[in-house]
DNA sequence: ATCGTAAACTAACAAGCGTTAGTTAAATTT
DNA sequence: AAATTTAACTAACGCTTGTTAGTTTACGAT
């Protein structure tokens, strides 16, 4: 289940490509030319190129999946939730802004495992909107629409893996806690 | 130079179908086949695929600019100036969630007109920055990293075109006024 | 009625695509 | 030392790509 080390390379390098083109802008020739061998080659190490794709977009989904797991269960304050779903982004996307990208813009090039995403990708939205609608229960947050919230912060972190290559001075943790000042209390002075 | 109607049914036709798959995965023959016709005959309208793709984005892009420009000059207090801005983001995608899905995620397929995009949007963002300094220096925003204000604003602003067609029954300006409470004021009571 | 134009068509192209088959050379295991 | 495995290679496949050339059809203007 685990990739080889060479079928990990290739996935890095194909990371790469993805998010400076696009998945259906990349060719097999143009990731191995990138790793210095020949298109044919890559064929000893993966099936073909849509299981590059799955492995990218699945694992990142996976690994959001459990993070929000996680943080559901503690009995930590709402507000407290949204500031660990916050870190959650910033380290997933800090460790793998390649990847990022192509969870965001080429999950529709998935044709095995899209339902398999688009359901994981439905859990993580229904548990942070349940968080959101706990918030509002118990007076942590606003009574505005769950849905507005919802969409205004969660766009905010999946545009996360675009920034940070273009601020690579600043340290996750710091970023995670301006995010969270910015995220919670507004700009508004 | 304004595109006569037949070939701006083409860049509607083109439109949908690069936001469903992006610009890379649609062919020639996609589009015609959305039309009705054979792949040879968009050729007596337009000059080749890039055609379209340009006029989508620097349209578009200079709907922005234009909009910026004068929000920029007017003398209203910076917080004023912000809501225009996500005013002016709320109706232009509102009136073209396909052309955005290809300003945001299509723009580098761009070859003759990249650079005058890229102007465009480091104008934009410029602009952008620098309301939201006077807003800082004003005491009207909050004294934290500039950079991180506009990513968070403008991440959620971006992806307005995502949302929208989620949300049909929501009316353009009562999404901007709840959008503007809580980019302004965040989601924290 | 004829002309000219607009917009569709068929046919075809050269280039590039993902992928497979079969081979070779080096490294590792027996 | 021999056998096996790993990971590269060359060559080629059938298909799809954007695009061009030349043709046909319909229609408004002369």
């Amino acid at each position: 289940m685990s990739p080889t080390p060479r079928k990990l390379e290739i996935i890095t390098a194909a990371s790469t490509l993805f998010k400076e083109k696009g998945y259906s802008a990349v060719t097999m020739r143009d990731i191995a030319k990138a790793l210095g061998i020949k298109a044919a080659s890559l064929y000893n190490h993966i099936k073909n190129k849509e299981e590059i794709l799955t492995f990218i977009i699945i694992s990142l989904a996976e690994e959001f999946i459990k993070g929000i797991a996680l943080i559901k269960n503690r009995d930590s304050s709402s507000v407290e939730k949204l500031k660990q779903i916050i870190t959650l982004h910033v380290e997933i996307a800090s460790n793998n802004t390649n990847g990022m990208a192509s969870l965001n813009n080429d999950w529709m090039h998935l044709k095995d495992e899209l339902d398999h995403y688009l359901n994981l990708r439905v859990d993580y939205e229904d548990s942070f909107r349940e968080i959101i609608k706990e918030g509002i229960e118990k007076n942590e947050f606003k009574n505005l629409n769950p849905d507005i919230m919802l969409f205004s912060v969660l766009s905010t972190l999946r545009s996360l893996y675009i920034w940070i290559p273009l601020k690579e001075d600043m340290d996750p943790s710091v970023l995670a806690s301006n995010l969270s000042e910015v995220l919670l209390k507004g700009i508004n002075k």
